[in-house]
DNA sequence: ACAAGGACCCTAGTATACAAGAATATGTAA
DNA sequence: TTACATATTCTTGTATACTAGGGTCCTTGT
């Protein structure tokens, strides 16, 4: 995310708010902020309600107001942050309406990708999304939450370019940020041990269908996959219910 | 769009850019210059390519630069502004990838909303939508093209309300807007005399299928409807090429 | 004439200072 | 103790100054 290999100018100090960064004052530091606030919402290690005071996440960076208030501008739109004016800022809480709306939104759209690769389906296709997979069962193996969550986004994402829609990618990505934070929050209560295999699972069902040529059953098995994310609901324990709104 | 209602604390000078506006200096005037900014370029009364510096747009405004470079940071992400570092900034060329990812995204997307419209359709419905395509066919005869947009709009609007996902509809006027700027621009050089009503017709179709309960009727209308889009790139004269780009 | 170098002006990115509204704390009077 | 008025201190919004890089054009040297 951010430039880990350039040479630092500036080092976190003590770390209050629970994330880490490195800046590298020879890209726009705007973006880094931006890069690293967002990999810290949509991980929820900023908890939802979390305030965002401009004035100290300039402290906590090491920078101005203007790229710190760029960056918050961009998650505001996103709907990652609540700006109340002469109020303050905060981390938006996980509304159940953005949940069904991106579900809604990513599910139709995948669908519809799907539907355009698998008119187009090549063993080829089918051995790199399978590659993608195996690096999603070693995640599991080697107990590396977060890569396997990167594994499992390259997954769909290998679609649209299988769909020779790679534009799409973005829309996409941006109704899934929306659950990635509910998934995310499961992922912290849950034992992962017992869900992310069946992920695993479903993943090759529908490549399996795709390689048998039923395009419909792979859509089938598609749908069956993103609407698991309703069985999570059930699972959030009651000390967990704040974070979420209507 | 801006609050034309609120007494003006700053008027427009003589307009080189080609649109006018009025600043209320008691809302955000960040909000107001988008507002202004995305308007202007959506009905390609600023055209593709055109130079947006930010210290023009400050002597225009009669503003600092901090809210023009709000405004613009905001329409670059929507991919209707171009910025290059320590180059300038431009109104982004009307892309052909943009089209058609667009097109693709916002036919999934009305689509599934359709269906689900479809499934819970009722006569009140019909009459709120036929309302809508009525006040299109008024402002066809009182040759306000700008109404028949907005009303156009309102139409497409009106279904996301109708399946009871109105948190849809964003992400599908973002994929709009994309298409929204080439149909303008061809609204700028072809007679729109012919195409408009036609619109209005097909919109009729989608709806007199609803209302027999044909809901595979009504997504084969809206379909074709859709599509028309791509009749449009035939008719673009030459001189008009070069506000188009793949 | 032509090429290389430099001064200058343009751009966007960043830092800092000021303004205005909202919440809270505090002090005072009943 | 309670109610109200006020002052302080937060917050974000805006204005201005400064930094650094890119492009142009003019000058200068060959």
């Amino acid at each position: 995310m951010t430039a880990a290999t350039a040479t630092p100018t500036a080092k976190a100090e003590t770390d209050p708010l629970g994330f880490d960064f490195v800046l590298d004052r020879r890209h726009p530091v705007a973006d880094q902020i931006y890069d690293s606030l967002k990999a810290a919402i949509v991980q929820v290690k900023l908890l939802p309600r979390t305030s965002i005071s401009e004035s100290r996440m300039c402290r906590h960076f090491g920078v101005s107001r203007t790229p710190v208030r760029a960056a918050i501008l961009r998650l505001s739109e996103e709907g990652l942050i609540d700006v109340y004016p002469q109020q303050g800022s905060y981390v938006a809480p996980i509304r159940l309406a953005d949940i069904h709306d991106g579900h809604f939104i990513r599910k139709s759209l995948e669908l519809s990708i799907l539907t355009e690769a698998a008119a187009r389906w090549t063993p080829e296709m089918s051995r790199q999304a399978r590659d993608i997979v195996a690096r999603g069962e070693a995640a599991i193996q080697a107990g590396d939450v977060e890569a396997f969550h990167v594994a499992d986004e390259d997954f769909h994402h290998a679609f649209t370019g299988f769909a020779d829609r790679p534009g799409v990618w973005p829309a996409i990505l941006q109704a899934k940020t929306r659950l990635s934070r509910f998934i995310r929050l499961i992922s912290h209560i849950i034992s992962n041990a017992e869900r992310l295999p069946v992920v695993i699972d479903e993943h090759l069902a529908v490549l399996d269908a795709l390689d048998r040529g039923d395009a419909e059953e792979a859509r089938a098995r598609l749908d069956y996959h993103l609407d698991k994310i309703f069985k999570l609901f059930d699972q959030v324990p009651d000390p967990y219910r704040p974070y979420l709104t209507d």
